[in-house]
DNA sequence: CTTTGTATTTGATCTGCGTCAAGGCTGCGG
DNA sequence: CCGCAGCCTTGACGCAGATCAAATACAAAG
């Protein structure tokens, strides 16, 4: 019934979008062919909920289009976005049987799933992929921290910025569009999800979203389509050190 | 000259007093032979910078004994606190040249290090260490998410409490006193050291800790030495689902 | 074309926490 | 014993962002 709405994807790893990010990055040919016996596709809609927090999980996976989001709730209803997955991140912990978080597909979603347990034995063979999980934890940390930043010392204005940058970035770093200096892209989130990811209200974020398109930070056309005329303008509403940080 | 402040240590792994939780949890006699040859001890004083960030770090670490903190810091002097590094905790990041936050000596600290080149080969010839060195970097991610929600979503107040119960959690697996329901521990940071993981102001800690104490969620004695009667009571406080959400 | 629902914007008002300022407590060096 | 330096507490006041409320935009359904 939706199946157009879903890239139709070959059974085979070779020719995977996300081949050489994700959590196979670093497996050969041998290695690959033990993973496509284990593996299965499936297909989540726009809003749809993946896990709830607590549910049991019985497979892990990677994201292979589309975005998810990661989210705690309170009981009393306040919720904090603590992660948001693109294409080649992973879902999921070995180990672990139950989800820690609500995962939640955000956008239609493909994802590459494998079932836990032969997953975990093969992850013991395997250390290709235990080193490449490892390389992605430790990045997903360092993004976790960077975001403690943004939740604990950043102003309403300094939060929209930086979210809006980290989304700029990525678009550049997929659509390799530099050059001009001006980059465009698709908000992937409603305000509501900005919200809960940047600590705010929706109204709040509303308001300061508002502010950027006035005063020429941001372009809109319609409400989620930006452009940016100037990064390093943008950057510097986000009060981040203008050079890039590179470490590695 | 000021030897005596710090344990003094054999150089043997066999009665390491972290042996069993630190990244070489998981090796057996042959591997530890190894990496005590690659392996120092430093000791640093209360309040000194172990290293600055983006500084180059030649070693990777665990701490030993004391407390060990991570802090970002934007240009105009915002900091954020990002980490509480606790005795079997890893310090540094294999394959990273330099230190990507602040690490701060809280309390006298031991730190048992390996430089870093050795120890990154030996992280490939070596499973056991990239594994456990896996499960710690996710339980660390776990607990920034944790830590996500705190500051995004919490009341001063709350974030206090929260503060307050994970020291404790922490001294009642440590000293296993259950029972009573009393606990009974000494805070390992300055009020602007809580601040500054909390998100808030030192003098809005300081408010928030007396508001606790008058309302007898806690007992003070001094500035550092606090008293929990009732520990349901202060998860209450934090905001916190009472049951302590068993995963695993 | 109208209805209905969801997402967003905008306004008015309230409040928790930051900011600024003034002491207090404790330990250490002279 | 005094003075000084760190650390902490407490008070007064203001503001950024929350809350409450209403209007608008837009798309899908009827």
């Amino acid at each position: 019934m939706l199946n157009e709405k879903f890239p139709t994807l070959n059974e085979g790893c070779s020719d995977c979008p996300i081949r050489h990010r994700a959590v196979c990055a670093r497996c050969d040919a041998d290695e690959l062919r033990l993973l496509e016996e284990i593996k299965y596709y499936r297909n989540y809609e726009a809003g749809q909920t993946i896990v709830w927090s607590g549910d049991p999980m019985d497979f892990v996976g990677s994201v292979v289009s589309g975005i998810a989001t990661l989210t705690q709730t309170m009981e009393d209803g306040r919720r904090q976005m603590v992660g948001l997955l693109l294409p080649s991140d992973f879902v999921g912990r070995p180990g672990r049987k139950a989800a820690a978080y609500d995962v939640v597909a955000t956008t239609n979603l493909v994802m590459c799933c494998f079932r836990r347990k032969p997953f975990e034995d093969m992850m013991v063979r395997t250390p290709h992929i235990a080193q490449r999980l490892l390389e992605m934890t430790l990045d997903e940390l360092d993004a976790a921290r960077e975001w403690m930043l943004v939740l604990g010392r950043k102003t309403a204005r300094e939060k929209i910025a930086s979210l809006l940058a980290i989304i700029a970035r990525r678009d550049v770093a997929l659509n390799m569009a530099r050059g001009s200096g001006r980059i465009v892209f698709d908000l992937p989130l409603t305000r509501e999800a900005m919200a809960d990811y940047l600590g705010l209200t929706l109204e709040t974020v509303s308001r300061q979203i508002s502010a950027l398109k006035k005063e020429g930070v941001i372009e809109l056309e319609g409400k989620r389509h930006v452009t940016v005329p100037d990064f390093d303008r943008l950057l510097d509403e986000a009060g981040d050190d203008s050079d890039g940080g590179v470490l590695s």
